[in-house]
DNA sequence: TCGGCGTTCTGGATCGATCTAGTAAAGACT
DNA sequence: AGTCTTTACTAGATCGATCCAGAACGCCGA
């Protein structure tokens, strides 16, 4: 069986330094061209195939790797079409310094902390998890770089997020202007336990997911402001982030004594099965309910009907948060940018109730 | 500024040894509980998270991440479902163990070769690339285990697969079964240049993407023993594996002078794409053109009308994939699994032509 | 002939940990 | 008391590369 061969095999083999061989891989420049040319071949005769990252790694202070921490598990992240355009967004801005990323979830258990802790990366990016998920204060407790996507907002780590204050108060506005004066908000997690059902004061102000927080307070707020009772919105909370918790959702919303006119989902899935919801109990939407999503997901432009929703900068969030995290790899400071902004789009999901005044 | 804090550091610190404060983290039955104590609680006061990652790697000769190469851009691999059910069965499998994914595209650029032989990974899965990618020729050449999920096919490197040619023949015989006598075939692209439209027999056989030619070659053996002629069977190449190429190419298909009476497309994605071509065009499906897919993904069911369709076990050959992995890693001699079996799930999407004799 | 210069290559220090073999002290057994 | 075990800890070698300061060499101009 032939030995490992390293660097020092193969500079003895030749009669040159370690050095010399490393810098035929790494600096070309530095040394002849004949000399680099008898290296390479007789590298590939003897099976070697560069020198050893995890060498080169320890010596360097680099892996070539981000680590990239999701909520649950990766299925869940690959089925949340929001999550794949960040990751696109992440992955084509890191290509071009050849940096790959590093796929963890966070799971809430300790032992996934110290699998965290031992992941070899140059610096991290945290997307969607809750404030108190042990996996992300093993991923600042590291010394290196971090950048949070969307949550937890925590101070002092760059955050790349959205306006959400001003997108739930486009949306609430946009129907409040339509004459809605009761309506449903179908809510993605506020805490990561799996709770489906009816949100109370309580549990929304102690909501773990802090867009959550964020999202229902400017809701209260554009509500109060607008001079209706605090009852006028109830919040059906979703367990997890996809159309069948949404339909579920919309059915504990529709059943109701005072039945909402119009529901605001807190993602275009939980959208989605409003809509489906909707369908299967022979509501026309949006003349019987008006839906509002929330994200501009691809799928919403091609719903029944198209979904007016509020649009982020999906693929941005992901390209931004790779820029800063190549930035912070360069040694720059970097400094939290602003939050992105979004905009509401008016596709066909949403009309003024049907017994409203017309304003 | 603080100094980095290292074992040494701590150790120095602590009047112990490093080894000791090795021991802390690694094998806590090493000390005594009262030194561990006072050797974390210490760590906590200087910042210190834990053995950095690059040195342990370097020593043990792992690094507890596992390579995934994927073909194209992320983007396109979050996009297919076939691809985010393997990817999940993997990660599955493989967190285990504690081990992460680094994910890495083929972009057949010479630069991505050298990005991949630098990766620090202790394994590498390749999924769904052509033949001839530098980047596999890249991971093969590293001295670590390979595991290969549906192709490229390579003498020597563990496959995890279907039964492509008899998913095909199934797929066909039940097409033949129900009267057709003229069949469009839509493909996957089988060479990664982005061309779509009809396939002569030369692209068939020099098709870089081994599954396509497998299956291929499987439909034209089983047209050929029904006693059809060559051309019962044309085959159109759509440019990637997506819902519009599929519609784009059915068209392509139906355009065609003898008209196939039944679509027999390579993914669920394309099967999708058929299924909205007919409806665009006013074509009943099943009964104007009858429609097979391949895979069995969630959406089959789903769809309008249901998809009759090959139904691979996509979870599992993720999770096996990641089962030969750790045995690999447990430095076991892993050997070549059997294909996995497919088998034909009859929807609503197939039957007889209208034109036809019932046989 | 000699100093200065650029090119090409080398030796040794270094990155930060883990492993192996082994020591010192305390307790157990005869 | 003497020997054997067990526990708690340590010293030094080692993993495989990269970086840095400088050596050897040839070439040029004065």
């Amino acid at each position: 069986m032939a030995e490992r061969v390293t660097l020092l095999t193969l500079a003895k083999d030749l009669g040159v330094s370690r050095a010399t061989v490393s810098n035929a891989y790494n600096r070309p420049d530095q040394l002849s061209a004949a000399t680099r040319a008898r290296i390479l071949a007789r590298a590939e005769e003897l099976g070697f195939a560069g020198p050893d990252p995890r060498g080169a790694s320890l010596r360097r202070g680099r892996t070539g790797s981000v680590g990239v921490l999701l909520d649950q598990g990766l299925s869940y992240a690959f089925s949340d079409p929001t999550a794949v355009l960040d990751l696109d967004g992440l992955a084509t801005e890191l290509q071009q310094d050849g940096l790959g990323l590093l796929l963890h979830s966070g799971t809430r258990s300790r032992t996934d902390a110290a699998v965290i802790a031992a992941a070899a990366v140059d610096a991290w990016v945290v997307r969607a998890l809750p404030q108190d998920e042990p996996a992300v204060a093993a991923v600042c407790a590291q010394n290196r770089p971090v950048i949070v996507i969307d949550q937890p907002r925590t101070p002092g780590v760059p955050l790349v997020g959205v306006d959400d204050t001003c997108g739930a108060q486009l949306a609430v506005g946009h129907l409040l202007e339509l004459g809605h004066r009761r309506i449903g908000v179908l809510a993605v997690p506020l805490r990561p336990d799996g709770y489906q059902g009816m949100v109370d004061t309580k549990r929304e102000q102690f909501a773990t997911y802090d867009v959550m927080r964020i999202r229902l307070a400017a809701v209260r707020g554009a509500v109060a402001d607008a001079g209706l009772p605090a009852d006028a919105v109830c919040v059906v909370e979703c367990a997890i982030n996809d159309v069948d918790p949404g339909a579920l959702g919309t059915y504990q919303l529709l059943e109701l004594d005072d039945r909402p006119t119009a529901v605001l989902a807190m993602s275009d899935q939980l959208a989605l099965g409003a809509l489906r919801a909707a369908a299967e109990m022979g509501a026309s939407v949006p003349g019987d309910l008006s839906v509002v999503g929330f994200d501009d997901a691809p799928a919403a432009s091609t719903s029944h009907p198209p979904l007016t929703t509020v649009a982020q900068p999906l693929g941005e969030r992901g390209r931004v948060a790779g820029a800063l995290v190549r930035a912070a790899l360069a040694g720059e400071d970097v400094t939290e940018p602003e939050l992105l902004p979004v905009s509401l789009v008016v596709r066909e999901s949403t009309a003024p109730p049907r017994s409203a005044p017309s304003r």
